[in-house]
DNA sequence: AAACAAAACCTGTATAAACGAATTATTGCA
DNA sequence: TGCAATAATTCGTTTATACAGGTTTTGTTT
């Protein structure tokens, strides 16, 4: 992580945002001043603040300076963000937790699942549906499916374990875009017999593509969130692209 | 729009996808020959196409070339983007729409305001409650707070109309950045009394903090969907932070 | 003191050039 | 033909520089 100087300033400005070095509302100081600070070229400054603006810590205007925006604000319940393991999901939002493997199997795409997978007719695919546990809950129901010839060898221990895991450190598998979707649905008789819902009969539902660095897509998950252990959270910005 | 030369290849690439003139799992010009089309330099070629990639328009991976990981989807219920106003959403995604301002009364920010909305203690506010009626049902629920002091003169008939458009066009405004959380709740009372939720016992739950340019924050958001008329979209990397 | 114009400052964008690192294509040899 | 070494291509990042177009400050005039 030598390379990548942005990286370092990125990383170095959201701590010290974080931290209140450079507290709410507060001016960072101006391109120029940050370019001494960290000795390189403004642009690698203004790329690790844009990269900042986006993210929600600071917003900048044309002729004046950068002000920082970021609040501290509570925990989350489950806050979902990048691509990730439920597992790393979990780690980072300090929760104790359990997978259960309900069902692995072989089955090939028909026309059906084809259309909601993005996978082709023919593809052969692992079906792999688990429930994951916070806190000793039945919390969230996972669906996932896995193309075969890009993720060869999955058992109901990796995927107790953690596929990513499998994938990236074993099959060295790059990974690269995930497209998703949030939405909410009914909960199914499915939902209801795997899950603690309680007095919800709806869930959340993020589903993705997920494309490794060779273009391929293989995987198409599905996570289905109770309502009240759910959240997701962005930044917006107002007309311009970037 | 003369200016911003990445964005208008930005919007021709786009475009070019979209119309699958850049058809799914093919491959760009690499940048040069991308700089040589456009007239410019690598840099600037560069800029836009990483704005595709955040998008989940395509995909690069060093030393390859840039590929194209962009397939139209069906027509989306009602997608959430960018910060926009429900009038601008409801024209992006083609309905007929109508609202129904059920209240605007001036508030003083009390600490259990103040803790939810982000405002302070004693800051002024106007408190607006409005249904949002797609095709003639109600299914969108959203109350907002605005800090008067920012957005003084907002009137029933502009809540009726759009309040973003008064704001920008009228008080000039300048809207820069909005912390958004997508969560989940059952109904409460006055759901179910606002909106026909048949079924459903829940809502999906976009709530927000709006800034201007000037770093004031002065609305906080908040919107309540019947679920199935709800869509959020994300494209999410792995690992590398632009 | 208030209003206005000019200067100073700051960000937005683009050019040009260089080197590094990963991938792909080519070449030469066995 | 098959394979390995090499070359060419392509993206990743940074440096250096320039000018445009905003905002803030300053200085002068009224």
């Amino acid at each position: 992580m030598a390379k990548r100087k942005f990286d370092e300033i990125y990383t170095d400005l959201k701590n010290k945002i974080e931290t209140q070095e450079y507290s709410f509302n507060s001016c960072l100081p101006s391109e120029v001043e940050l370019t001494k600070i960290y000795g390189c070229v403004r642009g690698t400054v203004h790329r690790a603040v844009k990269a900042l603006i986006e993210r929600g810590y600071l917003q900048m205007r044309q002729g004046s300076r950068i002000r920082v925006i970021f609040e501290p604000v509570e925990r989350n319940i489950f806050r979902v963000g990048g691509i990730e393991s439920f597992k790393e999901a979990a780690l980072r939002n300090g929760f104790t937790y359990f997978t259960k493997v309900v069902k692995l199997e072989k089955v090939v795409a028909d026309e059906e699942i084809a259309t909601k997978t993005g996978f082709k007719i023919g593809d052969e695919l692992y079906d792999v549906r688990r429930i994951r546990c916070i806190d000793g809950k039945a919390l969230i129901f996972d669906k996932n499916y896995f193309l075969i010839s890009a993720t060869k060898g999955i058992t109901e221990e990796i995927a107790e374990k953690s596929i990513y895991d499998y994938l990236e450190n074993t099959l060295r598998m790059k990974i690269a875009t995930s497209k998703r979707r949030i939405t909410a649905e009914l909960a199914t008789a499915e939902d209801k017999n795997f899950l603690e819902l309680d007095d919800y009969n709806c869930l959340v539902i993020i589903s993705g593509r997920v494309f490794n660095a060779d273009g391929i897509q293989f995987e198409y998950t599905e996570s289905r969130h109770r309502p009240d252990y759910f959240c997701f959270e962005d930044t917006a910005t107002r007309h311009k692209i970037i």
